[in-house]
DNA sequence: AGTTAAACCTGGTTGC
DNA sequence: TGCAACCAGGTTTAAC
């Protein structure tokens, strides 16, 4: 699930009230992609900063009074979701962690444990920096120009839709919002990403940055697992255009949106209005 | 070097 | 109804 529209609504939900928190206490349930990497005692008494996003990754920096205390970095994997509760309850069993606070405690819900809790000492250090290193520029990042994009574009020779999911052109698009960017620009994602024209490369950058944004004010995209940290659903799945549609009409021209499948993923898209 | 497949894991849906 | 096969929002790692 959870793509860059979904990880950053679900930092909007936890920043503020998480900002200046006291950890009491770090509880790990089943093991996640990595180990924390870390002694979890060791984290208790330290205060929340500001989370950040990057990607679809969440840091959550500790500090220990005047100091550091490195951080964590968090990713959703396919099926991973966040709460923030007063009163969180039991865990049950598909919670895998907890950041017991005095202001609440952040929980992560995560059937299938794509997901990942991982302690770094600082954002720019391993592991943290090594998991971070291949990202690309964040979408609506300015120095994130055009003619940036295209020569990204240009370097790569694997189908377009690839490349958006590869992260190295762009960060934040997984494959519904890959597959809805490409709809909108009105490009084949089977189009090689080096034959795309500065022309195309512009409105494919306007169309993910369009796409992301719209997903954003609508809570994100909920297929089965996701919502933000109070519990709700996103609505973007609701008016997508092509993603989970194959054989309904597409609604710009009316055509019937065709499933394939490209590097193991399934690809929606209307051969009507999506050309090479 | 660069692209492709396999791996991680659980559960819901589909089809025989 | 039962059960096997397939599918799902991601990304690293290993293999061509």
């Amino acid at each position: 699930m959870p793509e860059l529209p979904e990880v950053e609504v679900t930092r909007r939900g936890i920043a503020a009230p998480l900002l200046g928190a006291r950890v009491q206490a770090l509880w790990l349930g089943k093991p996640l992609r990595w180990p924390l990497g870390h002694d979890p005692a060791a984290l208790a008494g330290t205060l929340v900063g500001e989370v950040t996003r990057r990607g679809k990754y969440l840091w959550l920096p500790l500090q220990r009074g005047p100091q550091a205390a490195g951080g964590l970095l968090l990713h959703l994997g396919m099926s991973g979701s966040l709460a923030l509760r007063a009163d969180a309850g039991e865990p049950g069993p598909h919670d895998h962690f907890d950041l017991r606070t005095d202001r609440g405690t952040l929980r992560l819900n995560d059937p299938r444990r794509f997901g990942a809790v991982v302690w770094s000492p600082a954002l720019d250090r391993a592991p943290a920096a090594t998991l971070l290193a291949r990202l690309g520029p964040e979408p609506f990042d300015p120095a994130l120009t055009s003619e940036r994009f295209h020569a990204a574009l240009q370097a790569r020779r694997a189908p377009v839709k690839a490349v958006l999911l590869g992260g190295e052109a762009v960060v934040g698009a997984g494959n519904i919002y890959a597959c809805e960017a490409l709809h909108r620009a009105g490009i084949h994602p089977a189009l090689r990403a080096d034959r795309i024209s500065r022309p195309r490369a512009t409105r494919l950058l306007a169309a993910l940055r369009l796409t992301l944004a719209r997903a954003l004010d609508l809570g994100g995209s909920t297929l089965r697992d996701f919502t933000d940290v109070h519990g709700a659903s996103g609505a973007y799945q609701a008016e997508a255009a092509v993603y989970g549609r194959a054989g309904a009409a597409c609604p710009r021209c009316g055509g019937l949106v065709r499933r394939v499948v490209q590097a193991q993923r399934a690809t929606y898209f209307c051969p009507g209005c999506q050309r090479r």
